[in-house]
DNA sequence: AATTGAACAAAATACGATTATTGTTTATTT
DNA sequence: AAATAAACAATAATCGTATTTTGTTCAATT
């Protein structure tokens, strides 16, 4: 609220975090379309105005909400990844939490209501961003430690992580059952580090 | 019609095809919502009773009119294939032939007034199934050329193939820019065949 | 034997009046 | 300073009703 944009939330503001917290249990109950401004606001015991200071429109605080999900669905496996010795390890790590998220979570009772709004949010590149952003580090270390080439550019190999994590998490059943972790981790084992190639 | 059933659609029959004709003209100037039988017939110059008699209802139609364009692009995309050497030059055309499709034929067309109906069709897996079909054999051939790996499970590698092109499909750019016909390839190449190893 | 055209009830959609929501502003409270 | 509550016009959603469309049937036509 200080230079009168809404490009950064603060996750730190409580009054922020009671916007978000209505906002999404009411989108969690309602839906997107059936949330109004003054549900949230009463869900939330504050008044329509202080969310409007926060956030510029409902559209702000929908995206908001789902932004701030998918910082925790990040951070979160971040903090998993670091334990994680190789990048297989990583990427079935997040296949198995993406999936689980999308069936468990927000988006899982939004598709109930509202599913073409959750196919048109998966679809859309914007969604994939900041999720291809946070790879980079994890191929480097990847290249550092031998287990994959590194003659291989990281903007490249990032994409194509990102190309199978995404597929895998939308497309649980694509011609092969990849269900149990296992499955996911042995299948990304051999695409991940050598396609159809024979590795040698 | 001659068993009361309307799972295969002959694609020889005038009569079909005048239907799907109309059907197709319908749906790519109104959108599905706005497409009503009796235009379809208007359209097509033919009763609604012959459209109910060969499509059992709305949506065996609608569904008729996308299985037919599938099956074209399918048609088409074997023929351009069997001229082709490698598996990596294959899966390529797929990739521009399957973007083209999407940005100029009817999905284009009705992305401009049900976008979230096309978004819902292009994460349905039963969009995809007869796709998946198609692989199997390419597979086999690039295995005997020694162009991939013999020790591979043929299903294995058609998932793989599948999520490439798929996801290079829906998504064009994710990560890295590959826009151009020979970036796809050179991205093909390097993925397909080795992952992210050395490839030896 | 298939197509047509017409009739029909049931379901879906379009329409217009009414109600609710949005986004903005302002004075008041914390 | 920020949050609140109330008022407000503009926009959007809702609701009951009129209209269209769907899906079925059947006698007439090709």
């Amino acid at each position: 609220m200080p230079d009168g944009q809404f490009n950064t939330t603060d996750y730190d503001d409580p009054m922020v975090t009671r916007i978000l917290d209505a906002g999404e249990q009411c989108i969690h109950r309602f839906g997107i379309r059936r949330t109004s401004m003054g549900e949230v606001a009463r869900v939330g015991k504050l008044s329509r105005g202080s969310i409007y200071r926060h956030f510029g429109d409902k559209e702000s605080l929908i995206q908001g909400v789902f932004r701030r999900r998918q910082a925790l669905f990040l951070n979160r496996t971040e903090a998993a990844l670091e334990r994680l010795p190789t990048l297989v390890d990583k990427v079935t790590h997040a296949v198995v939490a993406g999936r689980k998220d999308t069936q468990e979570g927000i988006f899982a009772s939004l598709a109930q209501t509202e599913p073409d709004t959750v196919a048109s949010m998966f679809l859309d590149p914007a969604f994939y961003r900041r999720s291809v952003a946070f790879w980079p580090p994890h191929i480097k270390q990847a290249q550092d430690q031998g287990e994959i080439a590194s003659d291989l550019d990281v903007s490249a190999a990032t994409d194509f992580v990102m190309r199978l994590a995404v597929s895998m998490t939308l497309f649980p059943q694509m011609g092969l059952e990849l269900k149990s972790s296992s499955r996911v981790r042995s299948y990304l084992e051999r695409m991940l580090l050598s396609g159809l190639g024979d590795g040698c």
